[in-house]
DNA sequence: ATAATAAAGTCAAAGAAGGTCAAATGATTG
DNA sequence: CAATCATTTGACCTTCTTTGACTTTATTAT
């Protein structure tokens, strides 16, 4: 019952219907459609449709404006030098998550190397070391194990 | 009469009902419903519903929230759970690499989940944290690993 | 050009969950 | 009986969602 779900998976069914990767909607007439405040819109998207989720937003407004939606696919070595190149030295849980699930969801990685992910980033893992190096642990683990799926 | 056998029993009756071995509930309405603080929940499934038990948790928060309890075939069982256990608090490189040697011989893991292991223990990773801790970690890391393949 | 109109963007507040931790209490065992 | 272990509770924290008021940008009609 959750409507950010219900906009999500609208969109992604705009995206494999077409040939092209792209959805393209009116930002107000969407809202109406699925019935919600149009910035939910922007919310949804700037949630579950970044770049780090494989996806490059582009609009425009005023007068027969709109918002397209472009689903990028690029092959594994290039996505993950990508990703791993956008985690830094320092990460956070929330964002190691999307990083797992965008490589889950693309198919980059198998569910269970997903699970051995999860595992060594754990919270139990993470209590080990002081709070002001976990971010930056975080970060060297999930590169690490990144890197291997090359 | 433990209220916290009553939500065992409860979790698990809708284990056994479910074609799919999972469960889902509300946390507050759960709560509500059998009449005990929310964080009591939380209580009995990180004491009762673990991965050494042969569960996975997954949660959502905030609006639509939402937890999930699934039951996992436990099929290799009893041999692994010695291997963790005589891992202990603290192990060094050499020990670790015996451990993920074996698990592979045994064919407990695959290459694939053995790369990942080393990927994770490695040094570049050993390297974001003060020697004195290295031990540790590794081993919180090696044992969580190893605990998601049961 | 200007003004009116038609989009989309931003941001912060409020609401809706679940998570954590430690203190208090209750149960078990040596 | 003391010590340890398990349970219960509540206060506080973090994350996710929803909404709406206000801003910015583009187009169109005057």
């Amino acid at each position: 019952m959750k409507i950010s779900d219900l906009i999500t998976s609208e969109i992604l069914r705009m995206l494999n219907e077409s040939e092209e990767n792209t959805a393209e909607i009116q930002r107000n007439d969407f809202a109406g459609l699925i019935g919600c405040a149009p910035s939910q819109i922007n919310y949804v998207l700037s949630s579950r449709f970044t770049p780090e989720h494989g996806y490059i937003i582009e609009s425009r407004r005023g007068g027969g404006g709109y918002i397209k939606i472009k689903r990028v696919v690029m092959r594994k070595g290039a996505a993950f030098m990508h990703i791993i190149n956008s985690i830094g030295d320092s990460i956070d849980m929330m964002s190691a998550r999307i990083v797992i699930e965008n490589c889950l969801q693309s198919e980059l990685i198998s569910p269970d190397t997903a699970r051995v992910m999860y595992a060594a980033l754990s919270n139990n893992v993470m209590r080990s070391v002081p709070v002001i190096l976990q971010d930056s642990l975080r970060a060297a683990i999930l590169k690490e194990m990144l890197l291997v799926q090359i």
